[in-house]
DNA sequence: CTGTTAGCGCTTTCAT
DNA sequence: ATGAAAGCGCTAACAG
């Protein structure tokens, strides 16, 4: 017992020559509280979930997740909680070691695949009966006690496209990649709502890019140029696809932008490695990664989380493309 | 205890029918087992830590963590074991809950900072008591029960400078980060290797370019540059710090590979980005990090690593810069 | 085939 | 100021 009070810290509750003799033996022995038995005492575990729904193995390749796992790790192990980090498929979630037993005191989750899976999973999750913070969706039926958390890429699309719109543009194209994307469903939301407010005749199409990564993206967009011509004006889902668009009219000796503009999306650190500069727009993922760190945080400790949703705005940043 | 045999699949121990009605009450209650039963009964944990030293926030940001990490926690999960991510400071290693409190079975650390403090940092994680995978570290003095997994950074370093020396360089400029990272030492020592080698009179410096992001190295290689004129060869200590020398160069109307070579280094997916493409050096990070987890699966099971080392070759990749 | 007992390490409560 | 008891959920060992 007074073993316990050290390690906690109650020094008031011994004297000073026990808490001594304790602290030297802890030291000399190397003993380190076994958190199995915390948790089983308290039942709390210190522990909260980050899945990432994925088919890809290379799930942390994308700079948007990477910073939400930065900023969630960060935020959460300074207050003395751990992190357990996964990758699954969407009909794969039972196969981890913390979903078969309840290991976590909360879950975090990046969704992909059809809208449709994509609600079931989450429903799954939350019938494990811990909170949940999911990111970049909005949910429809709302469950309770899931926060979500996203940025506003249905509203920084709408200002891509209308500058686009306002330099002429009428033939749009808009790479995505062949996996559905909640945040990439709401960027192709943004483009449409400006094609609408537009008015005009002013058209847009979609084209899938498979992984989405370099050579898959020029590949796709070379087959659609071959039968379509050159489009006035290709909004990309993110930097990745933009850049490789880029890339390939600038081997065909097609002029960006006098030829054509070009956007891309969520400006990470490389997508200064382009030249010329994409039009793009800065995802903040590492403050939305403490921010769901700082509403789990309140969950555990104040009961319910501070929001139900959090939104957090995404800006235009300037560029040579458009 | 037939709730525990059902949960772990010794159905020869009861009958159809308990089986069937312990399956019904655990799906309509929703019962999960809790790990830290499991774990305080069974004394192994099913999970592995995963700690990065490193002062930055955005300590993911280099792809080479990211696909080392992708690798681990795949293969873990894989195996039914979590993986916990950490990010901390050399000597705040203690404030992570799974460092005060065993939480984890296993640790795996990838470490940056001066030689000895990497080496201090390594004998107080050691003394955890669990069993470690060190990454790009090679120990000098070297502890028990402890695997260091690494790429051959020093020859493919060596090969790139043979091979801008083999162009007649001769004023050789290596762009390192501000902090010392272990590969970025080896790195240097290949490329004095090839120096060596060459005999001539050929020279090497050294620049330390800060947080090894764009804006910073471009400064740090603008101010070298006022002073120094422009070296024969860039050897960049990695592929965001050689575009970035490759835009600086270009905005000042250097010709590359015209006047001045240029080599990267690891050849992630957005070194296909810049144009014209580094002569670079491609990571294995992910089979790294698979590896690190089949041989912490192995030492687990087993109980002792396959082998105190491994190490993964690296190979150039062709670029249009040297 | 089913159920009882005991103990893993921890902390809350209560006695000394 | 110190420590003894009890119980968190789990499973190995053993009894019926």
């Amino acid at each position: 017992m007074t073993v316990s009070n050290v390690v906690n810290r109650r020094f008031h509750l011994m004297s000073d020559a026990t808490r001594a003799r304790v602290e030297d033996a802890i030291a000399s022995l190397g003993y380190r509280r076994r958190a199995d038995g915390l948790s089983l005492r308290g039942s709390q575990r210190y522990a909260v979930a980050m899945v990432v729904v994925d088919p890809t193995p290379a799930f942390l390749a994308d700079p948007f997740t990477t910073y939400l796992v930065a900023g969630l790790t960060n935020t959460l192990t300074a207050r003395g909680y751990s992190l357990v980090l996964a990758r699954t498929d969407l009909d794969r979630l039972g196969d981890a070691h913390f979903v078969r037993n309840r290991a976590t005191d909360a879950i975090c989750l990046m969704l992909s695949g059809p809208r449709a899976a994509r609600a079931r999973c989450l429903a799954r999750v939350k019938d494990l009966g811990e909170p949940v913070v999911v990111f970049q969706e909005r949910p429809s039926r709302w469950p309770e006690d899931v926060c979500a958390i996203r940025q506003d890429d249905r509203g920084a699309a709408r200002a891509l496209a209308k500058h686009v719109l306002g330099r002429g543009a009428q033939r749009l194209l808009v790479l995505v990649p062949g996996r559905a994307w909640p945040a990439i469903e709401a960027r192709l939301r943004g483009f449409r709502d400006a094609l609408r407010e537009h008015g005009g005749r002013a058209t847009l199409e979609t084209l899938a890019c498979g992984d989405e990564h370099y050579p898959e993206t020029q590949a796709a967009l070379d087959a659609w140029l071959r039968t379509h011509g050159l489009p006035d004006a290709i909004l990309a889902g993110n930097d990745q696809m933009g850049i490789a668009a880029l890339r390939e009219l600038e081997a065909r000796g097609v002029r960006v932008p006098g030829d054509v503009l070009i956007t891309g999306f969520n400006a990470f650190e490389f997508w200064r490695y382009s030249m010329p500069r994409l039009l793009s727009a800065r995802s903040p993922a590492y403050e939305m990664g403490a921010a769901a760190g700082e509403a789990l945080l309140a969950r555990l400790s104040e009961g319910a989380f501070p929001a139900r949703e959090r939104v957090f705005p995404v800006d235009l940043v300037p560029g040579d493309t458009a």
